[in-house]
DNA sequence: CGGTAAATTAACTAAGCGGTTAAATACTGA
DNA sequence: TCAGTATTTAACCGCTTAGTTAATTTACCG
């Protein structure tokens, strides 16, 4: 109910169903009965629709209007924030020092690109 | 119930006070007292204990003994898992090419280092 | 207009989650 | 052994979530 929006994306994340969906609109657009077909043994349409909802509360996809249909694309800038403060702990999980290094070698490479193309990131 | 592994790390993750908890035991080993002092004034020790115990089943964190004390230290792999998973939604989030060829060229440069040191990873 | 397809809403249920207080356990140290 | 510190367990409560079926909405088409 308090719920921010990064604990509502991780939750949105931590269902195999929704991940599946996300997984088939990273192939491309699709409509409802068309993310629907592959679970349609296992659940009902308005489970479906209910776990869509899901999904665009935590920004995750959007949906647009295509006469009767509902053609939903993911939406990278709620995963981007997630990954963006799994970032912090990557230490934890590169274990070894040379390949910290390597990371750090990449954010150098990526602080210079963006320096070359874009603007301000919050 | 059903839960795979990383869809309890996500539902884990879900949730601000245990993101909290991790962000204190990034700084270092803490016990469970020492973890609850921020939070005794919202809830209760219990309460911290559950927190805990969400995170050490998502494999986030692992207590160890002490005499009384249960030390907790962060535990980078399950998070590592959820980053990996993310990672492949990664071109989602990268909105401009060249951006999309700075972390290119950043796999490339962890392959190499990988190749030149490595050594055994667990 | 009437029929059909696509999707959502309503109303309900069972289970899980986050919290509580009270009691129990684990260990130390004089 | 006894008192005290650290932590967990038990039993319970209210809210949310994931699912159901039935009904409704929305838009197309012949």
């Amino acid at each position: 109910m308090i719920h921010d929006h990064l604990s509502q994306t991780f939750a949105a994340l931590a269902d195999p169903t929704r991940r599946a969906m996300l997984a088939r609109l990273s192939k491309g657009e699709a409509n409802v009965t068309e993310i629907a077909k592959p679970f349609l043994k296992e659940m009902s349409l308005p489970a479906v629709t209910k776990h869509l909802k899901v999904l665009e509360r935590a920004g995750l996809i959007s949906k647009s209007r295509d006469a009767q249909r509902r053609p939903c694309r993911l939406n990278g800038e709620a995963m981007r924030n997630a990954a963006e403060w799994m970032e912090q702990y990557r230490v934890f999980w590169e274990e070894s020092f040379d390949r910290l290094d390597a990371y750090l070698a990449t954010v150098t490479a990526k602080k210079k690109a963006k320096r070359s193309t874009n603007g301000p990131t919050k």
